[in-house]
DNA sequence: GCCGTTTTCGGCCCGACTGTTTTCAGTCG
């Protein structure tokens, strides 16, 4: 079956194939655009075309023709149309629009003139000067596009979120010892906390523009200029980030926070709205038209721009042509949980098993968090390599526990806890009278991973329905970057965790944030309560809490979505167990 | 290809920068 991610994918390469062949660009855009709707849909299109095919189409997005292939594409696993693009268009030719400069247009020159199909070939015609005689190429397209080889080979590389932050940092330190820098934000990925930021969008207001400039330029961070103008300039940091500098003047910075912000989808249809009530909204403010001449309505603060159409700001996590309008237009736009609202975290391990700090450092750590409880979930006996624990061992763990416990501040509770293993053939790796003696269990996949759809659902509904689990940790194993998540049916999932009354994990590690967005915005809708977890291996780890946060901010959760931000005999509560 | 409180046809967000151009196309965000 395929999923929504599969789907939309599938619906990317087509637009990009058209695109190369020179379509029409609102064709192109249309397909872009279905593909981002259904990626973010909660519930699943393969169902739908199980259940309800003629609904599909009523999706806003996807008329009749996407609908069709979306049909055709579950049942028989692929679609003639893109098989067909296929045979015209070498997959390869798409590598070529990852070079910086190179898009669909210079693309298809390349591979239509000189049969240049792979980034290996095109650096043969680049150094045999054979692209500089091309129309519309020259000899400085063709070094650019040699200087952008490397770029397109490492390419996709985007970093961490936690990763872009010390960036962040450090960038503003440097950019606000500037006196010609007035105001500075950092708005883009980054502003709206996505798990990657591809690079970084710096908004400076200043009279100055080039003393900004220079100044960004003096950075030990930054390697090279990549271009640079009157407003506007894109360097690269040693880090291979690139980093884009916008500076303009007062008036404009709430437009230009709010466009450089974006997302690209959420300022398409902001733009839209108001072009429908005879305004025009760009990076310099919110005009009318009156009498053939255009006037500056707005544009100081986001507010101001927001307003001019009656919507609210709404925080940048949200920003991404998902709910947000609807949300808005309802009045309904969700309070986002924050970090304080947290009260206690359900998941983390000690020196017990692949823990660096001792249980009474965890619990300490936390204490001085301001959290009202801890749950030690340490590994079962599976996990061999973080030397799991045995009933035997969990038992000693938590007669430690009973005696820390015994010593802790008044309100403050220790919760006795394990990450039991959900074995490769289903069942989980402890008994369930050693299961039934703790406090909160959360079940986990580490081993058979890669097990077809079925099977791996499975085991997960399964250690949903033992009454002892309270929670699934890392629902979908995700390594951002590096892992994709097991084939685990997650609308299942999250049916089966409602049936039974069970939590979801957003894991708050910034490698994991898994459930991801979409997925914990349907376990919202569905009224899964979500539990973000540290899962932490350190005292350090803790802080990881806040990423889990912004994630869960992303899926519009408010503090009633997120479990652990009630407390421990209110979570116990909302489990259906007594104190 | 999608969509409809001007529309079932004719629109579809908007501007900066670069390079190759004699006035603009392509790319990017």
């Amino acid at each position: 079956m395929l999923t929504n991610a599969q789907i939309a994918a599938t619906l990317e390469q087509v637009a990009d194939l058209l695109e190369f062949q020179g379509a029409n660009a609102f064709r192109v855009r249309a397909y872009r655009n279905a593909a981002r709707v259904i990626r973010n849909l909660t519930h699943e299109v393969a169902r739908l075309v199980a259940e309800a095919p003629h609904t599909l189409a009523e999706i806003d997005g996807i008329g009749t023709a996407v609908a069709e292939k979306c049909v055709t594409l579950v049942q028989t696993g692929r679609l003639p149309q893109l098989e067909a693009l296929l045979d015209e268009i070498p997959e390869s030719v798409l590598t070529l629009l990852r070079i910086p400069g190179v898009g669909p247009r210079k693309a298809a020159v390349l591979y239509r003139e000189l049969g240049v199909a792979t980034l290996d070939q095109l650096r043969a015609a680049c150094e045999a000067q054979q692209v500089r005689a091309l129309k519309g190429f020259g000899a400085k397209t063709e070094q650019a596009i040699l200087d952008g080889l490397p770029v397109a080979e490492a390419a996709g590389q985007r970093v961490y979120w936690a990763e872009a932050e010390p960036l962040v940092a450090q960038l503003r330190d440097h950019l606000q010892a500037c006196a010609a820098v007035d105001q500075l934000e950092f708005a883009g990925s980054y502003r709206r906390g996505k798990e990657t930021v591809g690079d970084l969008d710096a908004l400076v207001v200043s009279t100055a523009p080039h003393e900004v400039m220079e100044h960004l330029a003096s950075s030990r961070l930054v390697a090279e200029t990549l271009a640079r103008g009157d407003t506007k300039m894109s360097v690269r940091l040693a880090t291979g980030l690139q980093v884009d500098l916008r500076v303009v003047p007062p008036a404009s910075f709430g437009a230009a926070l709010q466009y450089f912000t974006g997302s690209k989808e959420h300022n398409v249809a902001l733009r839209s709205r108001a072009k429908q009530r005879g305004l025009k909204i760009n990076e310099y403010g919110v005009y009318r038209t009156v009498e053939g001449a255009e006037q500056y309505v707005a544009g100081a603060t986001e507010e101001d721009v927001y307003g001019c159409l009656g919507l609210p700001v709404f925080p940048p996590e949200l920003r991404e042509a998902r709910q947000e309008f609807h949300w808005a237009d309802a009045g309904q736009l969700p309070e986002l949980v924050v970090e304080r609202d947290v009260r206690g975290d359900l998941h983390m391990h000690t020196t017990a098993t692949d823990g660096v700090d001792s249980l009474p450092d965890m619990v300490a750590a936390a204490q001085r968090r301001g959290w009202e409880y801890v749950a030690i979930t340490d590994h079962s006996q599976r996990v061999t390599m973080a030397r799991g624990l045995d009933p035997h061992r969990l038992l000693a763990q938590w007669r430690e526990i009973d005696a820390l416990q015994a010593q802790a501040p008044a309100g403050f509770r220790i919760l006795k806890g394990i990450e039991v293993d959900i074995l490769e053939k289903g069942g989980l790796d402890l008994p369930d009278d050693v299961l039934a003696q703790a406090d909160w269990v959360v079940a986990s996949i580490h081993y058979g991973q890669r097990q077809p759809r079925a099977q791996i659902t499975a085991r997960i509904v399964q250690a949903l329905a033992n009454p002892h689990v309270s929670a699934i940790a890392h629902p979908t194993g995700r390594l951002l970057l590096r892992r994709d998540p097991y084939d685990v049916d997650v609308t299942a999932m999250l049916q089966a965790a409602k049936e039974y009354g069970k939590c979801l994990e957003l894991n708050a590690n910034p490698m994991r944030l898994d459930l991801d967005d979409v997925d914990c915005a349907a376990a919202r809708e569905l009224g899964v309560p979500i539990v973000i977890c540290t899962d932490a291996h350190s005292v350090e780890g803790l802080d990881v809490m806040r990423y889990g946060v912004l994630q869960a901010r992303r899926a519009g959760l408010t503090a009633a979505d997120v479990a652990n931000t009630r407390s421990w005999s209110q979570l116990r509560q909302l489990l259906g167990r007594a104190e």
